[in-house]
DNA sequence: AAAAAATTTTAATCTACATTAAAATAATCC
DNA sequence: GGATTATTTTAATGTAGATTAAAATTTTTT
């Protein structure tokens, strides 16, 4: 966070690459994407995208390592700012979704996890499993403090996080739709 | 339903093919996974693929339109069985979960619909829409009856289309899962 | 404003698959 | 069982798109 005005020009200009990817692989699909497709959005060259990642691959890992980091800052906050366990996930879930359709996105779905390289893909692999667990641990709080209803919380995570993953399937940047989106979310807990 | 009995022998080797396609792509993702892999799966050499379809795009639109299939065969079935809105919703995802986790499945995740040709990609685009819209209907005639809480039915409606569809995603053939998640889905609605 | 460093482009190369045609094998039919 | 049809394999070919190296340009530094 806040490290946006010493960010340099590199780092600034890898960010808008990112971010293009995302855009175009949520659009296009990953396969349907290519270099030229990423840089053309940003009117660049296919070959300039080398001087920021090593390979097409690092590109996909380097997505999905910024969707990771959105959502887990998102539910850091969420912790922090809800009193009870269901506060905190409603807040978390909120400030996700706030992500996923503001500005800050488009977040890439994590479709093509399996045709990262091994390390990469552990790594992602393993940020996402502490995610969840972090989720999980949010509802147990919440169903021992007596605010969120008994349930399997590895089962109640899975399809929220389901519901919070798919929808930049759906979302294409219709602002009237994120508002409606934000308020009927919090009822779906 | 029920052709199983008359089904000519091409379209059981199809079929065949659909699934170790569903399989391959949703282990290996869709770039990850070449025609070799998804014909090694059955013994056969990729250009045996050939006979059956007429090239890798045509293998996914299957893949895609079996898929449909699959989860409109859930929604027919739960609108039947389910006396109340309430009851048909619940119906429906049990029987479409169930399809999922089941011997029928794997059921491809549709993440690469934007690199169908034109016209298939029309269809299945079409296809999920009215599947989405009979899922919204069902949620309204449930507000109707009095037996679910009223919401914004397509917002809803996204937000468990999501937990489904995800469900391949962390899903990958441990019976017990499979029961616990049917056990609990009911209580998310 | 010259020099150095950072960024981008041009122009090839390289390669993994997808795809095809013809030949071989297996199944079915009379 | 021989002929016909259905299915699969072998062996090439084709191609899009990733990747690279060197040259050109732009930005920064002094």
């Amino acid at each position: 966070m806040a490290r946006v005005a010493d960010e340099t020009r590199f780092e600034a200009q890898l960010h808008r690459i990112l971010k293009a990817a995302a855009t175009c692989f949520n659009q296009k699909g990953f396969s349907g994407t290519s270099l030229k497709d990423v840089s053309r959005h940003l009117g660049l060259t296919d070959a300039a995208l080398y001087y920021y990642v090593k390979n097409k691959e690092e590109l996909v890992y380097q997505c999905y390592l910024r969707a990771a980091e959105l959502g887990h800052d998102a539910m850091s906050r969420g912790v922090n700012d809800g009193s009870c366990g269901f506060e905190k996930a409603l807040f978390y879930i909120t400030y996700h979704v706030e992500i996923m359709v503001g500005d800050r996105g488009p977040v890439a779905i994590m479709s093509e996890i399996p045709s990262l390289k091994r390390a990469h893909r552990n790594e992602i692999l393993e940020i996402s499993r502490r995610h969840s667990l972090g989720f999980e641990e949010i509802l147990a709080s919440g169903i021992a403090d007596g605010s969120i209803a008994p349930c399997d919380v590895r089962m109640t995570g899975n399809a929220i996080m389901g519901a919070i993953n798919w929808i930049p399937k759906w979302f294409h940047g219709n602002p009237q739709m994120a508002k409606q989106l934000l308020a009927e979310f919090p009822q779906i807990l």
